[in-house]
DNA sequence: TTGAAAGCGCTAACAT
DNA sequence: ATGTTAGCGCTTTCAA
C-alpha cells in the first residue's frame, strides 16, 4: 500500500506538506506542489479512508437512512437515492446506506461510531422516533419530509398542500365540478408520515374555494382495489368528472378501469396525477400532473448536509412549490354530461 | 467521545483486555468480560470506525455498486439493495452505496482508500471495464450477474437460459404452438448485460425441443411501444396463444392491450412473465411467472462475499434454479382457433 | 488470563 | 514556505 509517508520520501518532502497539498489548507510553492503531484501519480497514492478518519475527524462519508419496506415498490423514494448519490460524489462525499427499519439505533450508531459526517433521512413520520436524537446528534442532519415538529431541523419537501391545491384549481379551471380522489393505501395515512394528509387538506381547501364536489378514497395500488373503488366512486357521485391520484402504484391500473367501464381520458374524466413526472408521463394515457420532484429532493438535502458540515445553521423547512404539466389526460369538463343522469 | 480507554480505565484493566473482549480473539475470564461489558453499557461505548479500520485493516463494511441509470426499471435493483443492506447488517457490515456510473473508478477508490472490505456489483456486462481492476484486487468481489469470462470471479444469478426454458415449457404443456416473446428494451440488448439474451437462447431452444413457432420483440416499457409490437405480432402470426414477457415495466400495459383488443387472458392468450414475483402475483390478472429472485440475489452475494472475507476462496458462478408459480394468466390453448384464421 | 507498548496512516498544531 | 511532532482510537504482537 502506498502511503502518504512514501509520496513525501519520493517527492523529497515531509508528510506535512503532502498533506497540506491534499487538503489545500496551506499555501504551497507552485514548484513543490507539482512535484508532489507528480509523486502522487507516479505511486498512484489514494489517502486511506479510515486513517483520515480518525485524524482529520471527518469521513467524507454521508449516511442516508432509506425506508426499506419490503413491498413497497417506490421509484420516489430510488430516485431521491440515486441524487444523494451524485449530488454527494459531485461534493467529494460518498454514501452510506441505512435501514430505515433500524429506527433509532441506525442513528446512534452513526454518531457512536462516527460512521459519516452527517445523515440524510428518508420517509420522516409525524413524530418520527428518531427525531430526538437527530436534534441532539452533534453531526448535522437533512431530513427529507416534514415531521410536526421541525424545531432546530433542517427539511425539504415538496408543499403538497399547495400541490393538492393546484391539482383541483387546474380540474376548476376546466370547469369540472365533481371529484374525487385517489390516494395513498390506507396504511399510509394510518403511519402518519403528514404529507397524505397534507396533500388532502389542500385539495380539500381549493375545493371548497372554487365550492366543489369532492370524495376521497385512500386505495392499494392493485387492479383490484382500484376497479372496487372507482366503481363505488362512480356510483355514490355519478357525475365525477374529475380525478386526482395521489399513488403512483394506482395510475395504471386506475387507466385500465376507466378504460374498461368504457369512460374515456379526457374526454368523460380528466384525470390529474401527483407522482413523478416519469410515471404521469409515460402512463398510457399521459397525465397531467404535478410532479414529486424527487430528483430535486435528494440533491436539496445533500447540499443543504453539506451548507451545514461547512459550519452553516440549520436553515429549517423548505417547501418545494409544485409545478403542473398539462397532458393529455386532462380536458374541459363534458358539457352534455353523459354520465350524469344521477347528477342532484 | 468515549473510548476504549476509557473503558479499560472505568473497568479497571488495560485497553487490550477491552479490544478482546470486543474481538472474542482471546479467553477473558468471565469475572471480568463482564466487568468490562458492564463499563460498555455504562458509558454508551461504541468503538470508533476510523481507528478500527486503520488499526486492524477491516472496514466493516461492504460496497455496494448499483446501477443508477435514470429511467432503468429499478423495482429489482431496489430489492437487491434491500436485501443486501439487511443481509449485510445481520452480519454485522455496514453498505457503502456507489453509483454504476462511476465505472473502474469506483472500485479503484475503494481499493485504494481502503473504504470497504469488499464490494457487491450489480448489473454486469458481459465485458464489464470492472472486471480487470475487480480480478486483481486485494479485496474479494461478489457479481449479481454473469460476465462472459467468469474466470476468478464469484457470481450470482437466476440462470435465465433455464427460466426462459421454464416459460416456454410451461406454455407447450397447455397446448400452445404459437408462441410471441415481448423482451427487455432495445438497449438492454445492445448494452450487453447477457441476461436478456441468455433468456432468449433457453426460450429459443425450449420452442425448437417442441416444434413451437416463435417471435421475438424487443419492447420498450411504454403503452405505446407494447401496443404496437403487440398488435404487429397479431398481424404477423394470427393464431399466436402464447406470449411470455420478460419486462417489468411492459406486464401492465400488455394486459391493458390485450383487453383494448378484446383479447381475454387466459382464454385466447396465455401470458407468462419473467418478473419480480409481486409484479406478476399484483397484476390486473395475476400472472403465471418465473421470478426474478431479487432477494436470494442480494442475500447470496453477501453471504459469499462475507465467507470470503472469512478467508474462503471464490467458488466461481452460481446460477439459481428458476422457480415458476401458476396463476390466472395461463390457460390451455383455445381448442377453437378464434384469431387463428390466418394460422398456416 | 491479562498487560504493556508499538504502530496503523493521517492531520494539525507548533516550529522555523 | 516547509519541517517536526504529537496524537487520533484501536489492534495485536510480545511478555508475563
Amino acid at each position: 500500500m502506498v502511503t502518504l509517508a512514501d509520496v513525501a520520501r519520493h517527492a523529497g518532502v515531509s508528510a506535512s506538506t503532502v498533506s497540506y497539498v491534499l487538503s489545500g489548507k496551506r499555501s504551497i510553492s507552485t514548484a513543490t506542489r507539482e512535484r508532489i503531484q507528480h509523486s502522487i501519480d507516479a505511486l498512484g497514492y489514494r489517502p486511506h479512508a479510515g486513517a483520515r478518519a480518525l485524524a482529520g475527524g471527518r469521513t467524507s462519508i454521508l449516511a442516508l437512512m432509506m425506508p426499506l419496506r419490503t413491498g413497497l415498490y417506490l421509484p420516489v423514494m430510488m430516485e431521491i437515492a440515486m441524487a444523494v448519490t451524485t449530488t454527494a460524489r459531485a461534493h467529494g462525499h460518498d454514501v452510506l446506506l441505512l435501514t430505515g427499519e433500524e429506527g433509532p439505533e441506525a442513528v446512534r450508531r452513526v454518531e457512536g461510531s462516527a460512521l459519516a459526517d452527517g445523515m440524510i433521512v428518508m420517509d420522516v413520520e409525524l413524530d418520527d422516533p428518531r427525531l430526538p436524537l437527530l436534534r441532539e446528534a452533534e453531526r448535522p442532519a437533512v431530513l427529507v419530509g416534514l415531521p410536526a415538529d421541525t424545531t432546530g431541523l433542517d427539511c425539504v419537501d415538496l408543499d403538497f398542500a399547495a400541490a393538492g391545491a393546484r391539482c383541483v384549481e387546474h380540474l376548476a379551471s376546466l370547469g369540472h365540478r365533481r371529484l374525487a380522489v385517489l390516494g395513498e393505501p390506507p396504511a399510509v395515512y394510518a403511519r402518519g408520515t403528514g404529507y397524505a394528509e397534507r396533500t388532502l387538506a389542500g385539495i380539500r381547501a381549493a375545493a371548497a374555494a372554487h365550492g366543489l364536489d369532492l370524495l376521497h378514497r385512500p386505495v392499494d395500488g392493485t387492479y383490484g382495489a382500484v376497479a372496487a373503488a372507482v366503481t363505488r366512486i362512480f356510483e355514490e357521485r355519478p357525475g365525477t368528472t374529475g380525478l386526482v391520484v395521489q399513488n403512483e402504484a394506482a395510475v395504471e391500473p386506475l387507466l385500465a378501469v376507466l378504460r374498461h367501464q368504457g369512460r374515456a381520458v379526457p374526454e368523460d374524466v380528466s384525470v390529474v396525477a401527483l407522482c413523478p413526472d416519469q410515471v404521469a408521463a409515460h402512463a398510457s394515457v399521459p397525465l397531467t400532473a404535478v410532479a414529486v420532484p424527487a430528483r430535486d429532493l435528494g440533491r436539496i438535502a445533500v447540499e443543504r448536509l453539506v451548507a451545514r458540515l461547512r459550519g452553516e445553521d440549520a436553515r429549517g423547512p423548505e417547501l418545494l412549490a409544485p409545478h403542473l404539466t398539462v397532458r393529455a389526460g386532462s380536458g374541459p369538463a363534458p358539457t352534455a354530461p353523459g354520465d350524469a343522469r344521477g347528477r342532484d
